[in-house]
DNA sequence: CACATCAATAATGTGCACATTTATTCTTTG
DNA sequence: CAAAGAATAAATGTGCACATTATTGATGTG
C-alpha cells in the first residue's frame, strides 16, 4: 500500500514503440554489417547506451537470437554470429531454394507494374556501381532480392527472405574481401531479363549460379573476426520519452 | 575454507531443458490442432499447470509469438492465432512457393535413400487411412511434407517449414470438416512417382494443385471457434526438479 | 617459469513486488 | 428497466534485488 518507489513515468504505451525502435536498430547494425561476427553485446552496455533497461535489451537480444540474427549462449552472453562454412553452405542453400520458388510464382504472375519496378532498381544498382558508392552497392544488392520477394505481396516470404538476408550480411561482411562487389549488376540484369520473358528454366539457373557466385567468393577467403567496439555503429532511436536516470 | 555458498541446490542447466520442455509442448499442441483458434493462454494458469514461475511461461509465450504461432495483443494477453481468410491466403501460397523451391532442388539431387523414405512414408500414410485413424493421417499428412523438406539437410529450410506448418495447422483445425481427410494419400503418392522420374515440371503442377486443394477445402465452411478449456490439452512435461510450492 | 588453485569481479539468470491496463460487477440515475 | 459510471477484480507489464555462473587476476607450489 505504501509507494516505495519513486513516481515512475506513466504512459505504457510508448514501451512497444520502444521496443521496435531498439530491434530494428540492431537489426539495421547487422543487416549493414555494422556488426562484426563474434562481438559481444553485453545486456548492461546496451542498456546503458539505448537509456532502457536491462530486461528491456534482454526481450530484444532473445528475440534476435530466435530468429538467428543472435546468439545466445547460456550464461555467457549474447554475440554476433560467428558463421561456419557449414553455416554458409546452408544460409547460400536456403537461399537458393527459396528464391527458385518465387521465381516459379513471378514467372507465372509477374506484371508490368513489378517489371518497372525492378528496373528501377537496376538503375539505382548502376548509378551506385558506376560512382563506386560500396556501401549503397552492397545494400542495393540486398534489397534486389528483397523486392523480388516483396512483389508477391506475401508477408510470410518477405519475413523469412528477410532472416536469411541478414544472416548472410553477416557472412558477407566476415569473408567478403574489401574490394569486390557483392553482387554484380550484370547477373541481376540478366535474371531480370529472364524474367521479362518468362523463361522459368533460365531464370533459376541464373538465380541458382549467381548465389554460387557469392557463396563461392566468401570461400576465397578465410579473414579472422577481429575484436570490435560495437558502440559507435548504434544510432540513437527516437523515442518519445526517456527512462528516469535515477540511480 | 569455508563455505561461502549454502545452497547449491539448482543446477541452472535444468532450467534451460525446462524451458526447451514447455515450449515444445505448446508447440506440439498447436501443430496437433489441439487448441482452438482464440483460444486465451493466460500466462498465471499455464505457470500453475507446469508448475513454473509466471516469467518463464511469459518468456515461452513471447518466443512462440515472435514466430507467429501465437499471438500477443499488448496488455491483453496472449492468444492461438484466430486466422483470416487473408491470412490463408498467405500461409498457403507461402507453403506452394516454398515447396517448389524444394523440389526443384530435390528433382536434381535426389537419391535411392531419400525415394525409400518416401515410400515407407506413402505406406504408412495409406496403413493409416485404411485404419481409418483420423488423427494419425493428419500427423502423417503434414509430416511427409516435412520429410521431403528434411531430405535437403538444411536446418534453415526445415526450421521454416515447420514454421509454416504449425501454423496451417491451426487452419485446418478451425476450417476443416471433420469428416474429410486433410491430404489425399493419393495426391503425395502422385508426387512421389513425379519426383522419382525427375519430371520438374509435373511435380511442381501437383504440389501447387495439391496445396491448391487444401486451401479451397479449408474455405468451404466456416466455421465459428468456440472457447476452450486448453488445460486438458497439455500434458505433464519431464523435467528433472520441479519448482518449490512454498505459499 | 609453468601451472593449478582460489578469491575477486563482472555478467547473466530468475523470482518477486508493484504499477498499469483491462475486464467484471455493482451501483446509481434518468 | 436500461444505460452509464464507479468500484472491484484480475491479468499483463516492468524494474529491481539477488542468485548463479563465468571471467579475471592474484598467489602459491612444483
Amino acid at each position: 500500500m505504501t509507494v516505495k518507489r519513486p513516481k515512475p513515468i506513466r504512459s505504457g504505451k510508448g514501451r512497444v514503440d520502444l521496443d521496435a525502435a531498439i530491434y530494428a536498430e540492431i537489426s539495421r547494425a547487422i543487416l549493414h554489417g555494422q556488426l562484426q561476427a563474434g562481438t559481444k553485446l553485453p545486456e548492461h552496455k546496451l542498456a546503458e547506451l539505448f537509456d532502457v533497461s536491462r530486461e528491456r535489451i534482454r526481450k530484444v537480444l532473445h528475440r534476435l537470437a530466435a530468429e538467428r540474427r543472435l546468439e545466445v549462449i547460456p550464461n555467457r552472453g549474447t554475440f554476433v554470429p560467428r558463421p561456419s562454412g557449414d553455416d554458409v553452405r546452408v544460409i547460400y542453400q536456403a537461399h537458393r531454394v527459396f528464391e527458385a520458388g518465387i521465381i516459379e510464382l513471378l514467372v507465372r504472375t509477374m506484371d508490368d507494374s513489378i517489371m518497372a519496378r525492378l528496373d528501377a532498381h537496376l538503375a539505382a544498382e548502376r548509378d551506385a556501381a558506376r560512382r563506386g558508392d560500396r556501401a549503397e552497392s552492397v545494400r542495393l544488392s540486398g534489397a534486389f532480392h528483397l523486392l523480388l520477394v516483396d512483389a508477391l505481396g506475401n508477408s510470410e516470404l518477405s519475413r523469412f527472405s528477410r532472416e536469411l538476408l541478414s544472416r548472410s550480411s553477416v557472412m558477407v561482411s566476415v569473408y567478403e574481401p574489401a574490394q569486390s562487389s557483392v553482387c554484380a549488376v550484370d547477373e541481376h540484369g540478366a535474371l531480370v531479363d529472364a524474367l521479362r520473358q518468362r523463361d522459368l528454366t533460365q531464370a533459376l539457373a541464373l538465380s541458382r549460379e549467381h548465389y554460387d557466385h557469392i557463396e563461392q567468393r566468401l570461400k576465397l577467403d578465410q579473414a579472422v573476426p577481429r575484436h570490435q567496439d560495437f558502440a559507435a555503429v548504434f544510432r540513437p532511436v527516437a523515442v518519445t520519452e526517456r527512462r528516469s536516470r535515477s540511480r
